[in-house]
DNA sequence: CCCTGATTCGC
DNA sequence: GCGAATCAGG
């Protein structure tokens, strides 16, 4: 196989869409994920931002001594920063039966990127059903159960986590921001 | 262990 | 230019 111009660019469009080079690679056929990102490098389009758009990070200094960041505990920063009011999608997840599915994001305050992250990750998501979930395909509900219109999000999953990246983040959100619970 | 992209280097 | 092997990370 070759890289003849509709592979490249449908490298490009996916690529821009955010897949994954594995996933560009099973696509396209014939080629490895390690080809797909090699094609990638040679594009010039390792870096998923836009031209002009990034203005990069130009680190040409030979004397690095910047400084050490200093990490308090764990848990990421989870900044507010766009006091966006979000409107309140009355969105019903009722979980299954007794499933460890604890998402619900309601009552915490995820940032507005997680969610706006997830919105866009269900666009993506491979919508599977409940027996078609593996080790490693995302278990995030989307939907109503007495529906049809419920599926599971079945992208890949990061690690060992249940859920992929944008639903871990809003899963596993730390509590961390509002953990002053006197009680 | 599964995955991700990044880089190298012989072809 | 190509991509397998390798590296570095989650």
């Amino acid at each position: 196989m070759s890289w003849t111009d509709e592979r490249v660019e449908l490298l490009k469009k996916m690529w821009g869409e955010g897949q994954s080079a594995s996933q560009i690679a099973k696509e396209l056929g014939g080629v490895t994920r390690n080809a797909v990102i090699g094609k990638v490098h040679r594009l010039g389009l390792s870096n998923r931002a836009g031209p002009g758009a990034a203005p990069a990070k130009p680190e040409p200094k030979p004397e690095p001594k910047p400084k050490a960041a200093a990490k308090p505990a764990e848990a990421e920063a989870a900044p507010a920063p766009e006091p966006k009011p979000a409107s309140t999608p009355a969105r019903k997840q009722i979980i299954p039966a007794g499933q460890p599915l604890p998402p619900q994001p309601s009552a915490n305050e995820i940032s507005p990127e997680a969610l706006a992250k997830v919105s866009e990750v269900e666009k993506k998501a491979k919508k599977l059903s409940l027996m078609e979930l593996t080790e490693r395909t995302c278990k995030w509900p989307v939907g109503d159960p007495a529906t049809d219109d419920f599926w599971f999000c079945g992208l890949p999953v990061k690690a060992g986590k249940p859920y992929c990246e944008a639903h871990v983040g809003v899963a596993f959100q730390p509590l961390s921001a509002r953990r002053d619970r006197r009680r």
